[in-house]
DNA sequence: GTATTACATCGACAGATGTGAGTGTTATTG
DNA sequence: CAATAACACTCACATCTGTCGATGTAATAC
């Protein structure tokens, strides 16, 4: 896990040598950041970010129809945020008759918030 | 704090009638909000979390030139990543010479990584 | 049945993003 | 001095993003 990476010779090299020695990168952290980058990017827009917020807090399930006068965006663009929020793996919905309950999923955030911390 | 969200009626608005109550939002919520999202979107691309994640563990400065090998794009794509993340205040950097060290500034990620936890 | 509501999806568009090749600037080596 | 290394910046380009209006779909109300 522990990158390590030399502090090494700062020396201009001479003509055609390698300036640093290419510290080998472990594996392991590619789609781990795959992973995370996805959910971080996600939660890179002020609204989805409140989204979250708001549905994290609630703890339960929340109607889209509560969560629309909430913002000064058009439904179909909430609906949009919605779905990035759903294809990153955050947030899932459940329909019930003409209303759609959307709801935090558990541990979404728990790789993300890890690396974080 | 609590964003104290009613699960209201389900019940199909009579024309004209407002389906949900308008929830008023907390207005600390917004620029909170815009900070931790703009960290978020920058550590929403793999190369830049992974560069965060290297800079993090090496706890001191690294030279440019030890980052570039680690990964599988030219140098002023690097030099591009490593500008919107001290542009999102993430990092910052050191010149020496002719070589350019960067870091992690202290605390940066504080706010996304409460918030997450 | 018809009218209407809740929500997702489509189409369009301006603006942002990731990428590399090339260039410029500055400092070091010889 | 000249040559060159390190790095940022400019330009160009294909792709992605946020946004809205319009449309589609399914369920409810009357």
């Amino acid at each position: 896990m522990p990158v390590d990476l030399e502090l090494s010779p700062k020396q201009k090299r001479a003509a055609g040598e390698r300036c640093c020695e290419p510290v080998v990168y472990p594996d392991v952290q590619r789609e781990e950041a795959l992973r995370m980058a996805e959910v971080a990017k996600a939660l890179g827009d002020p609204i989805r970010l409140q989204l979250v917020d708001v549905l994290r807090k609630h703890a339960g399930k929340v109607c889209v129809c509560e969560l629309v006068p909430l913002f000064d965006i058009s439904q179909s663009t909430l609906s949009h945020h919605l779905g990035k929020l759903r294809a990153a793996g955050i947030v899932d919905s459940e329909r019930k008759g003409l209303w759609a309950y959307y709801y935090v999923i558990p541990d979404a955030l728990k790789e993300l918030s890890a690396w974080l911390s």
